[in-house]
DNA sequence: CCAATGTATTGCTGTATTAGAATATACTGA
DNA sequence: TCAGTATATTCTAATACAGCAATACATTGG
């Protein structure tokens, strides 16, 4: 049940299911993610470990930053079954549509030049 | 966006996903929830609004009594998918697997009799 | 080692959520 | 119409959560 519940908490936020929506179409840093929503970062930081908490995000250190994508963990059905379907789903969404257009101009390079 | 995140909120309550659970197995009256879940009644009726909001479940008067069943709406796409998958999960969940054995015991005539 | 930089953590504030007691509403039978 | 009963609503208290500023941590280049 806890397991459950932890999925469904993670995916009870519009940001973390953007975030969700975003990672499943490329791997991201907390930059790049950051800049596509306009969060404050620590904010960014929190979402993902809660989508971390729940298995449905992993992270890989790559240097300075740190990579995030959309992988389901064996072990938890409930995350699987809703990564699984998350693909089909929200596209039609006016916020969700616009932010999958914008992604492949954010780029953590052009980010960093920009500040 | 809305209604998705209307469907992860009504089911990241544990109270609420038993009511689920429930109600995918049959139909139930307000007063055999509270039996189930000994949680106080107006706790139930504001549980079984949340789940009915989310297009869960849906409620038929009969006489006195209201009876909720898990019953997909048609238009909402994830609770419709949600519902289709909750029968396979969390049957091995320890309260869950007690509550459905219970629930042939839990009938309206017992629990009215006992009061 | 030091400065710079990307990310994580902590502390705080405002808001949302859950729970139950008290009360209101809706329906039934006499 | 009135009493009784099943359910819904309102109110309040306790807890949880989202957000940001400030700070800490970790890695890299010099």
């Amino acid at each position: 049940m806890k397991t459950f519940i932890r999925v469904m908490k993670a995916l009870s936020d519009p940001n973390r299911v953007k975030i969700v929506k975003m990672l499943l179409a490329r791997e991201m840093c907390v930059c790049e993610i950051r800049s596509a929503l306009d969060l404050a970062q620590p904010t960014i930081s929190k979402h993902l470990k809660v989508l971390e908490d729940a298995e449905l995000v992993t992270s890989r250190k790559e240097g300075l930053f740190v990579n995030y994508r959309a992988t389901a963990s064996s072990e938890n059905v409930y995350g699987r079954a809703m990564l699984l379907a998350m693909p089909d789903w929200l596209n039609e969404d006016k916020d969700v549509r616009s932010l999958l257009n914008r992604l492949p101009g954010i780029d953590r390079q052009i980010i960093l030049k920009r500040l």
